[in-house]
DNA sequence: TGTAAATGAATGATTTTGATTGATTTTTGA
DNA sequence: TCAAAAATCAATCAAAATCATTCATTTACA
């Protein structure tokens, strides 16, 4: 038996079965014991499965790839600063909506107004903003694993039904001639919408985000004031002339 | 049989039960007991599960003793079986709604079909869902504080957008003169909505349920497929006279 | 035919396993 | 409530299974 045909062999049952004992792929194969620990070091080697004793496993997909867990310790003391100054703009009555993400969750416990209510399409948020005894309307849609945030149709559609007094959205991109952007044009679309429903809107991204841009357009830098933690004189220069800006000091 | 098996078959019975004892995966896994415990040990330290007293229990679950596996495991048990029962009405391809509520939670790591779409209102689902990789669609609305189910104008305008091949409804009470009620008049317009959305229709409620009416009527008792743990011949009659009803064997 | 690659058997090292021990925890029953 | 009994536990150890490595032999192919 070719060694080719073998490794396909292998990775068939493998395929199927998730994890296979070595001696199995013996028998399979009528081959020795010495040849299929040859094949799967080297398939190993070639990332197309993962050894374990007595044989392999499929290397199942490394849980939360950069999940809001991992993401949270990233930028995590900027993050917190600029929520904290953005939540300073919610006032007494307002009807809000907070954009899925890491950095306005940490919005949620900096707010002090009373009396709000708040529209969000992040699942994270629940639990904080519950916690504040605010009242809470998530839109609806399809939920993104990897985020727990609502977007598509749905939460579009759930969308149309509000408007707010202001609305504080995450973005991965903000670029003078590319405006505001993130990766996943569905996500773009529901950031988008709230923008043009809100009276006022605000954008929150810590310097990394400053000058870079992303594969989906939200909005054109007007549509929104920036807040962000740390800017040279020459940008914050740029994008004043376009729209207006904060930064909060450390 | 491979450490990797073992452990993949101790997580998916917990998964199932949230408890299990060793004595049971010792049988389940044909391995020995110091196998077992090792296993345990290995997968406590990857926070896969927490060890208790006699066997192990899922993570996220209360704080409670080994009481839990002998008495928890007995109050749980009713709904447990009857979620499980219902999960097979569950087949390949379906597009399904499941309501918020404790024993439709526990239908969802029991479903095993394949490619499946789930439509819910109920916030505490999603975890497990999203666990078992069923793509996801979660309705709008208020969040009730209380039960993290999604009620009110939100929640119907986004149910209305959908249409189901099953719904599987928790309600309080089953009355043969009163049909499925439930105590709060939003949630009940929820439920009510989504069985007519449905080409079939479950509705799942332990024994203590039965006979029972409270304040607000969700339909009447023709309009679904009753599922229950436990019911006398002759209330069996009664109701057989009006609908389809299961009842689960212990 | 000659050469390089692949194979299979043998070696000793390493890992996993199941049984046993005595310690600890929980349950039982007075 | 308490103490004895039962169940469960962690730790240890030897046997079994699996491992990487080496080397002689076979196979593939120019």
């Amino acid at each position: 038996m070719l060694t080719e045909e073998r490794h396909r062999l292998i990775l068939d049952l493998l395929a199927e079965k998730k994890v296979v004992k070595l001696q199995e792929l013996v028998e399979a194969t009528s081959s020795s014991e010495s040849t299929i620990r040859r094949d799967l070091s080297q398939l190993e080697k070639e990332k197309k499965l993962r050894r374990v004793h007595g044989g392999a496993a499929l290397l199942h997909q490394k849980r939360e790839e950069l999940s809001v867990l991992e993401k949270s310790t990233k930028n995590m003391e900027e993050k917190r600063l600029i929520a904290q100054y953005a939540a300073q703009f919610v006032q007494d009555g307002d009807c809000i909506y907070i954009d899925a993400g890491t950095t306005t969750l940490e919005m949620i416990p900096h707010i002090h107004a009373k009396d709000i209510v708040v529209v969000t399409n992040g699942v994270t948020h629940l639990e904080a903003l519950l916690e504040k005894d605010i009242p809470t309307y998530l839109l609806g849609g399809l939920i993104k694993k990897k985020t727990k945030a609502l977007i598509g149709r749905g939460a579009l559609h759930s969308l149309e039904h509000y408007s707010f007094d202001k609305c504080f959205i995450g973005v991965n991109g903000i670029h003078h001639d590319f405006g505001y952007t993130t990766p996943d044009p569905e996500e773009a679309m529901v950031k988008s919408l709230a923008l043009k429903l809100s009276r006022q809107a605000y954008v929150l991204a810590d310097h990394s985000k400053m000058n870079e841009s992303t594969f989906a357009k939200i909005a054109d830098l007007e549509a929104a004031t920036i807040i962000t933690d740390e800017l040279d004189d020459e940008l914050l220069a740029l994008y004043e002339a376009k729209t207006a800006i904060e930064v909060v000091k450390k």
